[in-house]
Order: C-alpha cells, then sequence, then structure tokens
DNA sequence: TGATTTTTATACTGTCTCGCATAATATAAG
DNA sequence: CTTATATTATGCGAGACAGTATAAAAATCA
C-alpha cells in the first residue's frame, strides 16, 4: 500500500494563476521527466497507433518513464489516453481558435483553418498521424461514455466555431442572402474529417489541399 | 504438421458459376458453420471494436467456431480481419453500386445513397457501428499497406462514382454550367466520412439526416 | 466392418499485458 | 548526520493473448 489511490499526485499545481516556471522546491528525489513533454510524446504513441495497440512498454519506452512512473503521473493507460486526448484538444483549440478569433474575410479565415488542420493531420515523424478525434478516439466512444462525450464536443465545438464565422460573414455581406450558416458549417466540418481520414490513409498533401479549396469555393463563392 | 501451408480450403468454389447450394458431397467430417455467416459475424465484431480489441477468443464466441476451426477456414487474425473488410466493401459496393446505377434525377440519387449510408453505419445491435473504412480500417493504414491500399481504394472508388453521377447530371442540365463535378464529388463523399464519424458518436439519426439534406441543398441547389 | 478424410474439441506453449510491490536513490528538512 | 519525502529502478504475478499440437469425432469410401 505504497502509493494507492490518492490519485495523480497532480505535479505542481501553483494557487492561482502563477505560470510558475519558478520550482517552489519539491521536497524528495527530483523527476527524472518533464510531465508536459512526456504527455506529448504519449499522445503522439496513442494518436499513431490508438489506445489497444499501443502498449504500456511502448509508452514507458517513448516517455522515458518507467511503468510506476507513468502511474504516478498519470494513472492508468486509460487515464493517459484521456489526459492525452486532452491535450490534444486543448492544443487544437487554442491553435484554431486564435485563427476563428480575428475578424478577417470568410475565404481568408476558412484557408487558415484548413491550412491548420492540414499541419496538425500531416506533422510527425514517419507518416501522417491524421486527427485523433476522429481516428482513435471515435473508435473508443462506442464503448466508451467518458470518451463519447469528450468525441461529441470536439465536434460539436467545431460545428459551432464554423457556424459563428459564417453568421459574421453573412451579416458582412460576404455571402448571399440565402445562405444557411448552420448548413455551411456542416459542409466545412465534413471537410476537416474527410481530409482527416484521407490524410491517415497517406492521401498527398497537395490532393488535401485541392479538396480544401474546391470546398472552399462551393462554400463562399469562387474568389 | 496437419493443416499446414495448404491455405485456407476455400469451402465449396464450384467451377463457374452455380450458386451451388447442392452439396457436392464432402468426404470429411461436415463443417458446424456456414462460412458465410460465421465471416458475417467476424465482420460486425472487428467493425464495433476493431482490430486489436478484438480477441480471438471473442471472434470465436461470435463465430461459434473455436480457433482451429478459424484457422483453417480464414487464416490468422490479420488474414480474418482483412477478409472481413473485403466482405464490407463487396456488399457496401453492392448496395451503393444498385443506386449509381440508375438514371435518376440527381437530388434523387443523391438522397437514396446517402439514406443507404446511413442504414450502413447505424445498423447493427446495440449503439451504431460506423464506417469500417472510416474508423478502423484506417487507423490499421498507417501501418499496414496491404489495408492502406484498402483503404485508399475505397475512398477513391467513392470519389469516382459520386463524379459520374454529377457529371451525367451536368449533361442533363440539372446543375449550373460552371459546376465542376470533381469538386462536388469531393464535398459528397466529405458528407459521407462526416456522417460516419457522427455516427460512431452516436449522434442521433435525425441530425445526420438534417445534415445529409442541407448538403444536398449546396451541392445541387434547393430543390 | 474397417480405412481414410475432414472437421471439431481440448489443451498447451511461449509471449505479452497491466498493474503493483518492493527496494534503491536522491533531495529537503530538522 | 539523521529523518522524512518523493521519485526511480527492478521485477513479480496473475491473466490475456495468438497460434499450434494432439486427440477425439463424424462423415465417406472400399
Amino acid at each position: 500500500m505504497v502509493q494507492k489511490k490518492k490519485g495523480p499526485p497532480q505535479g505542481d499545481l501553483p494557487q492561482k494563476m502563477a505560470a510558475a516556471p519558478v520550482e517552489p522546491k519539491r521536497r524528495g528525489r527530483p523527476r527524472a521527466y518533464e510531465p508536459d513533454v512526456a504527455l506529448g510524446k504519449a499522445l503522439d504513441l496513442f494518436r499513431s497507433t490508438g489506445f489497444a495497440a499501443t502498449s504500456l512498454d511502448d509508452l514507458s519506452a517513448a516517455t522515458g518513464m518507467n511503468r510506476p512512473s507513468l502511474y504516478g503521473a498519470f494513472g492508468d493507460k486509460r487515464e493517459l489516453y484521456i489526459k492525452s486526448y486532452q491535450r490534444y484538444r486543448d492544443n487544437a483549440r487554442a491553435v484554431m481558435g486564435e485563427i476563428f478569433r480575428h475578424d478577417w474575410p470568410v475565404r481568408e479565415q476558412l484557408q487558415k483553418i484548413f491550412a491548420a488542420a492540414l499541419d496538425i493531420y500531416l506533422s510527425g515523424g514517419e507518416g501522417p498521424r491524421g486527427c485523433f478525434t476522429v481516428m482513435t478516439a471515435g473508435s473508443e466512444a462506442v464503448a466508451d461514455p467518458d470518451i463519447r462525450a469528450m468525441v461529441q464536443n470536439a465536434l460539436t465545438e467545431l460545428d459551432m466555431a464554423f457556424a459563428r464565422c459564417f453568421r459574421r460573414a453573412k451579416e458582412k455581406g460576404e455571402l448571399p442572402a440565402d445562405a444557411d450558416p448552420a448548413v455551411l458549417a456542416r459542409l466545412a466540418s465534413a471537410t476537416i474529417h474527410s481530409i482527416a481520414v484521407r490524410a491517415r490513409a497517406r492521401a498527398p498533401r497537395q490532393e488535401l489541399e485541392a479538396i480544401v479549396a474546391g470546398a472552399i469555393d462551393v462554400m463562399v463563392g469562387k474568389g
């Protein structure tokens, strides 16, 4: 009963909102890993091999942490998976949100969004890893309610962001009066889903960019 | 060296094209399973749990065949997975092809195609299982070249079928002169991919039908 | 009936898997 | 220097896993 059921030690967790690069003088033996980069490695691995096919040995090797350290830091395999997915979503949300935030012309904004998505899907060492939501999380979503909720959330979040974008464009007169922002948003999301799937099958970037360009033309008219 | 390397016994395989419900008097102990329905069960299982998370015990239980029989009939796990996927594709191709074959108005044809896709994705006992290509095969596609080739083939086959459909419609004057069949085809495929992903996250059928209806309106104009 | 053939049934093997127990190590506090 | 704390390192143990060997069973053929 050494480290049982006191939950993951949750790292530092500074009281309020200090960025805390200052170590508050930890007590025992210092960590040999940085939780953040370790989680990033785990994310990469889960993203390319999925949940079931990724063993704790693989994760251990990738993160450089041995198994007890993994458990201490992140909990069991499922928790680590969920934390990885959360991190992926946080990152995607940050990147996308930064673009959606601006008040650019629709066409330009869509181009930037899709380019960012492509960067995410095609990044990584060997072979494109696609989208966490579409590929591996979608698989687990059927059996695991928590993951399913996260996936649903990711899907609707994207729909909403696109819908807001199109609504604004319509108000600014960039879209015809009969354009339906909600419908266009679903189409934009669908384009995202489609390039995620195709990226996984190693479609060349050029092809994906052509798909994006065509979709934009249909959605907001040929520029 | 009992049943080694003579390949799966390939059932009957009648010489030319006889439906062959007539047993040509097999020699030894009769099979306790029907290869076709067993493969269907395996397909269902792979489709809902993916490759890695589906054990041979699960497959054995689902098909009613014990492990040696599985090996004898279909080969190892990967071969069984590929045969399952092949069967899924054959079925999907048959269903879709039957619809694409006709010379109906685009709108009607698209409606039927998407309805058929929804039927496939939402069918099954507990919880929608989505699309084999998008979900589980897409995951394996990164690491396995054979599966990747099948996925690529599935994607382009769908693209081509939609493109042909839109090209015909344009020739018949159902689409504006500046409509690009290839672009529209990609959008139609994207819609398919999107509802496949959403089905996996248990989006209600009504929502999926709304997405389809909106997409059709954008692609061929509001009817 | 007895021999042959094909399948089923049982059980085994070596490997991998997850999670945890235990012990060693490295730091801060008293 | 000693004690307390927090981590790393090693490795165990029960079970799941894929694949196969072996034996029993059920049919046809002679």
